[in-house]
DNA sequence: ACATATACTTGCAAAATGCAAATAAGAGAG
DNA sequence: CTCTCTTATTTGCATTTTGCAAGTATATGT
């Protein structure tokens, strides 16, 4: 069997291409630290500006003036919390959300394009292997995770 | 079935994780660019300037400067091409090999702990998958390759 | 020999990064 | 209620990274 991180190696780097190219759509034109940014923003319900930070384990002074880039691309909306009135309750705006949308869907479609090489039943073991492997990631305490926290 | 695009975001942004998490190794410290490099330099046979910087998609400028910062740190060395002498052959230096196999160690022992939350049988329909997933990544030709070439 | 193409480097300005410090607001002790 | 401590976010600032345009050096073709 090769090198196990080898095969880590190449596949982490064609997503990467993947999400890379995937950051022009519709006239819009977005960073890929843009893109994995509304795509959390997206996924998790009402994030702070900590949580999403955190998620993507980018440092919290360069996350907070990436935010304000989006902010005024008019792509994402800083809402204080209710609650804690410290906190910015993160969410997309409807253009932004329009944006994600179309990302997700470029990606899947491409990644459609990927999984038509394969039979269905290979297709549902590759995809249950991954499912299975970012569970066992979770599980690891000393592997995968930022650092700093 | 969860979004597919999901699945393979959070895997890469937890390898990603690792690959940070292993760019601090026995008294050397590097930066994740700087990994992926000296993993391709040393994967590579005897490449150019100009290949590792497609190979991973960066800008050949910025890359050449990259390559100068790590001459520098006296992990990598430029030599001249024999045949063509424009070219600049790079290699590892004693250094540089010691830092990247270090590097890849302690990421396949990580891997190796992620791997221990499977049957055997798992571990291997998984790392199968894996390789099914980048030869059919391979074939694509829309997807998941740098852009501008 | 001269024009053209290729591999790499450098100048420069813009963007991203991260530490230290500032600001703002909640939480607990008295 | 006030003082102190903690937490969430922002700002100042210096450093690093980035990528386009242009430059240098070498090869290739006519």
């Amino acid at each position: 069997m090769e090198n196990i991180r080898a095969l880590f190696q190449v596949m982490t780097r064609r997503f990467g291409f993947l999400n890379k190219n995937c950051c022009g759509v519709s006239g819009y034109e977005i960073s890929l630290t843009q893109s994995h940014i509304l795509y959390e923003i997206d996924h998790q319900h009402q994030p702070s500006i900590q949580q999403v930070a955190e998620t993507l384990g980018i440092d919290i002074t360069t996350f907070s003036r990436q935010v304000q880039s989006l902010v005024k691309m008019n792509l994402v909306k800083k809402t204080p919390s209710v609650e804690d009135r410290r906190v910015m309750v993160l969410s997309l705006t409807t253009e932004g959300k329009y944006v994600a949308t179309a990302v997700d869907k470029m990606m899947n479609s491409f990644l459609d394009e990927v999984f038509s090489y394969m039979t269905d039943f290979e297709k549902e073991t590759v995809l249950r292997s991954i499912q299975l492997l970012n569970s066992c990631m979770a599980k690891s305490k000393m592997c995968c995770n930022p650092v700093g926290d």
